[in-house]
DNA sequence: GCTTGATCCGGTAACGTTACCGGGTGTGTG
DNA sequence: CACACACCCGGTAACGTTACCGGATCAAGC
């Protein structure tokens, strides 16, 4: 109260203020060293960067962000909730979170969305976000080749991408966050291993109409294949592609299988369309083993039923959210980011569902 | 550039300010109705209030925060890792993470440790952190009374205090953050119902020197045979108490209910000792499945040897983490706190826990 | 009529950081 | 010798919010 003229001295001042009073410079040349801006005297700048070092400084994030009030526009493009699944709902909503969340701090986000199904949608939105310029952008690539093209194409506009749910390796992403696909089909194998008999048979389902250009699914099986191959496990492994994801032609794919393979005991979908299965599956006369992928309500309906044993999934939402805040702090405060985050691969049965945090 | 003096006119105003002109107030006022502080005619308050709500305002959370700089200090008492497990080292790293990141605004964190076998440890440990006097608590409980006494305690001294990993219903804490016991009993059941046959036996592993005031064991225990029961599962559950925690008595417990029932197929271990079960699980001439709690280092070397077939695990470092952040959150910027978060239920096995974030 | 106290409200410093503006010093050029 | 132009650095407004200080108004009591 009193001995105010001494505590100034004495009371510690806190960040950026205490280095400059400790090197004897201004707040200004701090920062400057801080962010490594030109026009310095070399002797100075080690100087200060020695106190920084002693200090053990760490900026304050708050006050940064609250001195960057800078505008800037975030563009997301990811496939379009289609009418055979919500898995896209997921990310969308993470989106949206993340979007809620630094709206008020000056970023906006601009969503596009193309369809699954099309080459010719997904290059029409990809050019529309293109024209937009956006400061950054968060991307759900589908097809290979055009994607690997349109990343390209930012790269030369220099608009920094976070890559999510499915990685194009060898481009140079500012970051991949999701899944390892290859990991996710060997625990899809490793937990039927407990589950099959001798004589038993496997199944697994793709259903997608795009199959060559769907990377993933192809990863998962791989995975799942690998699995077997190295633990010598020899039980029959069967087959089946579904190019039309109608219900009608997915039970008739597979009616046809179950009727030449009767000891097929356990069923993997490599995607979320395994509740189309589940429809199947739930109409026969004996039990079969269902796994697939995917948080979605198809599929929980089914995990409820018991007709799904188990859904493999991969935090969606969180994916997506983490891609837009990787983003948001890269351009905003430019914080060093993780290039590659792999989400957990999380095994749901309707014993765990509800306390699943997407 | 030029047209300054229209531009301020017309520029928005963001935030608290904004408010303030629209209402024709000033800012002191707007920030008067925000905290509901009193001293306000409540014409004016309601006026203010309908423009919030036009507006939909949203604080700034940086700004707040930077406003802030509060000093205060919170206290975190959990049991000390122990020689047997090191399952307390998570919830460790969890808590100096929230203190190396809330350390920069104002905030100490005093940690405090207790012997989990020990009631006199507790009530010694207790005692010294209720004289320090801190602004919040961290409390994972383990003995119940003593707890409910202890709590009770902060609750008089008027110190807001989070629970995790264990809750204690009835009392009032600020939240509870942990998992639900009885519910993961049930996944482990259900995990079990797959991999035995007509004839298998279980083997249900309690392991802990103070049985009666390990609460959650019980609900663990509780969850597990409510499944089977619900489910007229009608395999032998046989059950095993060990209150000697070392090696040999474990083993020489174990070796005695193998010889008498010779038809355990599958090893439930209610907690993260899981590993010592292992290690005498492994010597045995036949396979049997083993499954029990907890991410730590020793249960996963044995996840590697696939000696141990599951893990269930509830994020003990993300536990902590949230207790710590939910402490300062509600001091700091007394910001609303969810009353009761469940942890999800996550399986770990060898092919996913390379990907598990604790 | 003057004081007292209550009620309501405005002004403003401060939180730590950023980035712009401009001032001082020195070296080279005409 | 004056002038220009680097080069180096300090001062400071602003970001949105909080909380303290004190001013204005009005009614009640002497």
């Amino acid at each position: 109260m009193k001995s105010s003229n001494n505590a100034k001295k004495e009371q510690q001042l806190s960040g950026i203020k205490e280095i400059a009073r400790r090197a004897n410079v201004s707040i200004a040349t701090v920062d400057r060293v801080i962010h490594d801006r030109p026009g310095l005297a070399p002797s100075t700048k080690e100087k200060v960067l020695k106190i920084i070092k002693e200090l053990n400084y760490q900026p304050n994030i708050h006050a940064r962000r609250l001195s960057l009030a800078k505008q800037f526009r975030i563009a997301t493009l990811i496939p379009v909730r289609s009418k055979e699944t919500s898995f896209w709902e997921g990310p969308l909503k993470g989106i949206e979170m993340a979007s809620a969340e630094i709206s008020q701090y000056g970023a906006t986000v601009e969503k596009f969305f193309y369809d699954q199904e099309s080459v010719a949608s997904f290059q029409q939105q990809a050019n529309l976000l293109l024209k937009s310029k956006p400061d950054g952008l968060l991307f759900a690539p589908a097809f290979m080749d055009e994607s690997v093209l349109f990343v390209q194409k930012c790269q030369k506009l220099g608009i920094p991408y976070v890559l999510m749910d499915s990685d194009l390796p060898g481009e140079n992403s500012l970051a991949y966050i999701g899944p390892n696909q290859n990991a996710s089909g060997s625990l899809a194998a490793h937990l039927i291993s407990y589950l099959v008999e001798k004589d038993d048979s496997i199944l697994i389902v793709n259903i997608s109409k795009e199959l060559d250009d769907q990377h993933h699914l192809l990863k998962k099986e791989e995975g799942f294949r690998n699995y077997f191959r190295t633990h010598r496990w020899d039980n029959q492994i069967l087959k089946i592609n579904i190019s039309k994801t109608d219900p009608k032609s997915i039970e008739k794919g597979l009616a046809g299988m179950f009727k030449d393979h009767p000891n097929i005991r356990v069923v993997f979908v490599t995607n979320s369309r395994v509740s189309n299965v589940a429809a199947f599956v739930e109409k026969l006369d004996r039990k079969v083993i269902l796994m697939g992928y995917d948080f979605v309500n198809e599929n929980i309906e089914y995990i409820e039923k018991g007709v799904i044993d188990f859904l493999i999934c991969q935090k969606p939402l969180e994916q997506a959210y983490k891609g837009v805040m990787t983003l948001y702090q890269h351009l905003a405060i430019s914080f060093p980011v993780k290039k590659v985050t792999f989400m957990p691969i999380d095994i749901i049965t309707r014993e765990n569902y509800s306390f699943y945090n997407y």
